[in-house]
DNA sequence: GTGTACATGTAAAGTGTTACATGATTTC
DNA sequence: GAAATCATGTAACACTTTACATGTACAC
């Protein structure tokens, strides 16, 4: 989904400025399956101007850039309808943790237990932090997505808690060993 | 991640020509957690080629380009152990699907259903093609990587057959009356 | 006084995907 | 005969991030 189609759901949602935007992706709902930089919102907002597919109405403030509030316009509707009305792209997930674990002969052992044991924390913070966010009013949609988010988080927290010694009972003998080999290459 | 990484990771497990590599990207214990196409692919093998990051060779065969099988050096792998010593980015998932829920109020309430069928469908199929992986030959670091991918696909499937009622039965009616409107623009 | 939150915006640089080009062999 | 598999590679395009530019107000 480009930014642009997410501006504009999030738009549906209730007027915001692009730093309110910014905010929901970072923090809100959105925060755990999208992503989406100033440098993007911006320009998308401002090529939505120019397609009618938003409004803005800019409130003065002093000793402050104008705030610049975006409305959803009766067109910019019925693009996002159209838009939601194609199938969705499949997930996409990257995760540069699960690719040092699958390459863990090249890392030290002592690394990819820490890594673990990091990760299980971040976990538990994610998910406190999307409990914190039930606590607000919210749709049913929101609710089902950030509940969503809750469930896969455990499910990920719960593996790393009960698997964490496959990984170092016996791939990190192999492991230490290659490390040696690397780490020492003037004994060659 | 980035691809060139991606590619010295790969072939610390063992070497590989480009078409294996995106194989090993697309179907393989990858396949949940990252993507590349072979025009990413392609040109970074070259570009590792260039730094001495890997050796390359080229084994001959008649009516098709030359098959060209790929090893990490030496300098390769402490390349690698290198980037790996830094600290993982944090995942990054993009979910349309998600997004879609998320602004239903934008769709028809049909749909939402349809799509989390579908959505059913599609984590099945993914969860029966990791548990095929686990049939074959793994390290224990891949094992880890493949059934930490088989519990989260699992949770997100049972949430959604557990929640689906969710929203059809509250957000669906606001949504219709949502969408009439939005359906029916003349009326206005 | 140092850092964070507020608030918008641009330009350069990087990275990656898509589509194209080429072509034999095997499976349905 | 159509589609998938094998096999590599380039170029145009799209999109995004990063860094920069600008500045106030408040909390610690």
């Amino acid at each position: 989904m480009d930014i642009k189609t997410l501006c504009l759901g999030i738009l549906s949602l209730g007027d915001a400025t692009g730093y309110e935007i910014k905010k929901m992706v970072a923090e809100g709902s959105l925060s755990f399956f999208s992503e989406a930089s100033y440098g993007s919102i911006y320009p998308a907002l401002g090529k939505l101007m120019e397609q009618n597919l938003v409004t803005c109405v800019a409130m003065v403030q002093d000793k402050r850039p104008d705030k610049k509030v975006y409305s959803l316009t009766e067109t910019g509707r019925e693009e996002l309808t159209r838009s939601l009305r194609k199938d969705p792209d499949p997930d996409k997930n990257r995760s540069e943790f699960l690719a040092t674990i699958l390459f863990c002969e090249s890392v030290a052992p002592e690394r990819v237990t820490a890594l673990i044991q990091d990760r299980i924390i971040e976990h538990e913070d994610k998910i406190a932090t999307l409990e914190g966010l039930l606590a607000g009013e919210m749709t049913p949609a929101s609710r089902f997505v950030v509940e969503y988010g809750i469930a896969t988080q455990k499910a990920a927290l719960k593996f790393l808690q009960t698997h964490q010694g496959n990984l170092v009972g016996t791939a990190a003998k192999g492991a230490a060993n290659k490390l040696k080999e690397v780490g020492t290459p003037a004994a060659e």
